[in-house]
DNA sequence: TATATATTTGCAACCAAGTTGCGTTAATAT
DNA sequence: ATATTAACGCAACTTGGTTGCAAATATATA
């Protein structure tokens, strides 16, 4: 994979530590805050850098949010080609009670739901809860 | 409904403040946020007064935590008969994209998901997007 | 290659949501 | 009526995130 040009091909600078973030989001299975990034990335980086990135990141198409268990706001790689302020994304999303780390979920139906009682539905989010692969003998 | 005997059924003292803000939980077809409680309820009412009380009436089984477009803590009436630390609820929520608010819908089926790649799933959770009744034409 | 332009960074300061400690007041129990 | 316990108010703090601005760095252009 090369770094350098996912960056230019969304648009974005490869600098130092915009490279290092990539490389963190794609050596990740699952997703990272900016508290993470801070402490996995770039120690040395200031936190103001982090969160503009992270917003420079995900306008372009290179990350989405995820939920959070602890209403953090949380980001995972893009799978599919999203571009520049256009994110398409129909998967769920599992939190894990023992790491609280968020994971997609490719291959789990995400249900179409009808319009009710006057609600116009436009959109559905699955958000699973219980145990990861790696933590889940708690 | 007798909002003294429900404060009282559910180990809480019936305080000034406390009648209120269940009154204003029993009067909202929604839910409410701390900072909503403070200027729809008792502006005159310290702030962690409003916390306090919020955590209290969860703790006790009145109110139960409903996701919010903002990632505030927002709060919804128990509808079944939820007691002190065991909430059981099984429904959807709605986030209107108009006024952002959330509302508790009961007759939509939350899926049930298999495990899957070593997830142990405990629990569903399904969010609803799109406009409330008095959004719908925006 | 030099220079102009645009993006990214770092710092300081700020903001909003929520929490903690503690002394005082008010509600329930005896 | 009084003791006990829960609730309140205040001040101070913490955490997550934002804004403004000047300095540094990357890309485009000559």
């Amino acid at each position: 994979m090369d770094l350098e040009l996912v960056l230019k091909e969304h648009g974005l600078r490869k600098t130092t530590f915009r490279k290092e973030l990539l490389h963190a989001f794609y050596n990740s299975n699952s997703s990272l805050t900016a508290d993470e990034v801070k402490t996995k990335v770039g120690e040395s980086a200031d936190r103001v850098t982090v969160y503009r990135a992270l917003d420079a990141f995900e306008k372009k198409g290179l990350i989405h949010r995820v939920p959070d268990k602890n209403n953090l706001t949380r980001y995972a790689l893009c799978q599919s080609k999203c571009s520049t302020d256009a994110h398409s994304h129909n998967h769920a999303h599992f939190i894990c009670n023992g790491c609280d780390e968020t994971y997609c979920i490719e291959d789990v139906e995400i249900p179409v739901v009808r319009n009710t009682k006057g609600f116009v539905i436009k959109k559905s989010k699955l958000t699973l809860e219980g145990n990861c692969p790696s933590c889940a003998d708690s």
